[in-house]
DNA sequence: CGGAATCCTATCGGATACTG
DNA sequence: CAGTATCCGATAGGATTCCG
């Protein structure tokens, strides 16, 4: 916690928590960066509620369905195939009938279980600290 | 009261760490979920980026153009305004000639580091856990 | 230097309807 | 039950040009 750099220092610290190595270090939205690897996880409106669901054991189709209601079946049909093909979930069939499907989280996908955590807290934080400014407009 | 036709168990049991209270029940993306919140904060294409540079310490238009330099100044003005009607950023005008402008972040800003810290954390253990699956194709 | 104003395209996600 | 198939309006964001 040393003391601040003026604005036109010729080579700014990297913080290490922050950047902790090279590929922290890009200029440019690198889909390598961890950040972006993360933000790429949970993407897309609706992502983080279905993790949830799943975070709270194995579901089928339509129980994420019930659960979520306002979710259409297209939308919940593509987020299971992202989180699928980035390994983070896992589909199970049952080919008997009525045709039963079976997601969970794969081991990957329990990951991020400590990120859903913190943005939960950031969000916590934020509204604390900013009192009614810009929640953002109603969608 | 009347159950449910479900397929199993009776009641899931809510997970408190990852549904702490009311407002992470929600069954929809509503904007007062701390989630929710937190995801607008950082949302966008660049933002990360940009509160990287900020958490660096202050820092002009210029020299965050200079830092991330395939960033358009237009797309940069947007991050910049977001985050300044978020209250996560404030805007400094020297009237001078020429005229410098000095961004910041506010404390809500810096409120974001573990949230970074905790996104870089996730996606590295992504990237050791799946190999090669899918970092997305390159835009 | 520090933006604002346009234009243009790709993608996202909601609604709806149909199928094995 | 567990999806697939279309259609469509709304943004997001990149390129370019201009202004105080």
């Amino acid at each position: 916690m040393g003391h601040q750099t003026e604005t036109h220092g010729p080579a700014r610290r990297l913080d290490p928590e922050l950047v902790p190595d090279e590929r922290g270090r890009t200029s440019r939205p690198d889909p390598g960066c961890p950040v972006e690897i993360a933000l790429a996880a949970i993407s897309g409106r609706w992502t983080t509620l279905v993790l949830r669901e799943l975070m709270h054991g194995p579901c089928s189709f339509g129980e994420l369905r019930a659960r979520l209601p306002a979710l259409t079946a297209k939308v919940l049909t593509e987020r299971l195939r992202e989180l699928a093909e980035r390994g983070l979930v896992a589909r199970e069939r049952r080919e008997s009938f009525p045709p039963r499907t079976s997601y969970r989280l794969t081991p990957a996908g329990h990951e991020l279980r400590p990120l859903l955590v913190e943005l939960y807290r950031t969000g916590s934080a934020l509204s604390a600290l900013a009192p009614g400014a810009a929640p953002g407009p109603p969608r």
